[in-house]
DNA sequence: TTGACGTAAGAACGTACGTTCAGTATTTTT
DNA sequence: AAAAATACTGAACGTACGTTCTTACGTCAA
C-alpha cells in the first residue's frame, strides 16, 4: 500500500500536533502512550513505514528528531480537521507587511525592512489596504494596553485627530505615542507615567513625521 | 541586567535557528558545541538565565524541550536570524469562531453562541485548530494589557501551567484570569490591583472549569 | 499456502541527555 | 569592599530514548 494506513496517519498527525502545540516533536514513547502501543518497537515500525513512504525524515540516534515532510500534508479524515474550510476567498483578507526597524529617510515599506507578511481578516482591520505592521519595542504605551513585542497595525496617513495613537518619526526612529497638537508645538504623549512627553515645535513639525494611525494591536501570549 | 547578554542572545538565536532549520530544538551538548562550551553545565546556566528572564520555556527532564517565547522576538542584527524565516505557505489560516456569552453547562461552541467567525494567519496563532475567540468584558486584566472589548484567542485545553492566562468557568460565567494552583486551592488572579483573587478549593475544582489558554489578543483601535 | 506486510509485545543494550555538585575567574552592582 | 551575577570546567549520576532481536498474530495477494 503506497498511501498511509489509518494507524500510520494517526502517528503522523500526532507528530504534527506535537510540533504545533508544544514546539518540538514527540519521543517514541510519547507516541506509544498516545496510540496505546506499549512497545517502542511497535512505534518504530510505524516511523519506519512513514519514512519509507516519504512522509517523514529522521536522524539516527537523536531524540525527537522527527520531521514531517510537506508530502501529503492534507489532513486525512479526522473529524476535526476538515470542517467547512473552503478555498479561502482572497477578498476577505488584507495582506499586511510587517516591517522591522523604521528609520528616517527611508520609505516605510522599503524592501529590506519587510521581515514578515501576514494576512488579516478584513473584518478585524479598519483601513483596508494602506496598512502595515510593526513590532513594539519598549513599553512607553503600557497604560494603553500596548506592550513590548506586540504587533501594531498602522494605517498610513499624514494627519491624525487629537488623542489618536500614532506612529511618528521622531529624531531618527519610529515611535508610538498619543498625538496632541497644541498651539505652539505638537506633544507626543507616552502612556506611561514614568515617561515625559516629547515636544516638537510647530515650526519644526512636518506631516512626513506622521507615519500613520494605529488601527489594531495583536499580541501572541 | 534585565536584557540579554551577548552570550545569552547567541544561545537563544541558535535555538531559534535550530527550530527553523531542522524542525526541532537542540540539546544542551549541541548548543555547547556551537558556542564552544565544553561543559553542559555552562550551557545550562544560559538556559536558566533565559528562562528566568522569560525568553524561554522548558520542561524538566525532557530532551530538546526548549521553547523560545514570543518575548523579544525581534532579531537583533544577526544576519542568520531573520533570513530563512517562513516558507511562505499559501493560505494557512485558522478559522476561529467568536463566541458570545459563555455560560456554565453549555458547550463552548454551541451554535447559538457563535456570533462571528474570523480567519487568522497561522503564523500569529500558536495552537493550530482548537482555538476559539471571545470578547473581553470588564477590565480585570488591565495590567496584563487586556482591555474591555479586546478579542481573545483561546486554545481549548483542560490543563495549564502556573502563571498562564486562562479562561475559566467560575460560578456561572467565563472569566479571564491568571492561573495559580496552590496547595489547597486554585487561585484565579486578576491583573488589576483593585480586584481580589478568586479562590476555588482544590476539592471543588474540576478540569472542566478550565476552558482554555489565552494564546492571542487583538484590539481594534 | 507460502510469503510479504502491518501491527504489536517484551526485553536487553548502549548511548544521548538533563541534572547536580564542587570549583574558578571575571565583571557588574550595591 | 562586599555581594551578586555571568561564564565557564570537569566529573558523576540517573534516566530518557533510540536500536535491535525474538516472537507472534492477522490479512491479503500470488
Amino acid at each position: 500500500m503506497q498511501g498511509l494506513t489509518q494507524r500510520q496517519q494517526m502517528v503522523l498527525d500526532f507528530i504534527r500536533e506535537s510540533i504545533t502545540d508544544r514546539g518540538y516533536p514527540p519521543t517514541l514513547r510519547e507516541i506509544g502512550a498516545r496510540m496505546g502501543i506499549r512497545s517502542t518497537n511497535g512505534v518504530n515500525d510505524h516511523l519506519r513505514a512513514l519514512e519509507r513512504k516519504g512522509y517523514l525524515k529522521r536522524e539516527d540516534m537523536k531524540s525527537r528528531a522527527l520531521r514531517p515532510t510537506s508530502t501529503g500534508e492534507l489532513p486525512g479524515g479526522d473529524a476535526l480537521a476538515n470542517l467547512p474550510s473552503l478555498p479561502a476567498n482572497d477578498d476577505d483578507f488584507v495582506e499586511v507587511q510587517i516591517v522591522g526597524r523604521v528609520a528616517a529617510g527611508l520609505p516605510v515599506l522599503a524592501e529590506e525592512h519587510v521581515i514578515d507578511t501576514v494576512k488579516i481578516d478584513r473584518g478585524l482591520l479598519r483601513g483596508g489596504r494602506e496598512v502595515f505592521g510593526l513590532r513594539v519595542q519598549g513599553d512607553s504605551m503600557i497604560d494603553a494596553g500596548i506592550l513590548a513585542g506586540d504587533y501594531l497595525f498602522v494605517k498610513k496617513q499624514l494627519t491624525a485627530s487629537r488623542g489618536d495613537i500614532v506612529v511618528a518619526l521622531i529624531g531618527d526612529e519610529a515611535t508610538v505615542k498619543y498625538y496632541y497638537p497644541e498651539k505652539d508645538y505638537v506633544r507626543f504623549q507616552p502612556a506611561n507615567k514614568t515617561m515625559a512627553p516629547i515636544l516638537v515645535r510647530a515650526a519644526d513639525f512636518r506631516p512626513t513625521m506622521l507615519l500613520g494611525l494605529v488601527v489594531g494591536v495583536y499580541r501572541k501570549v
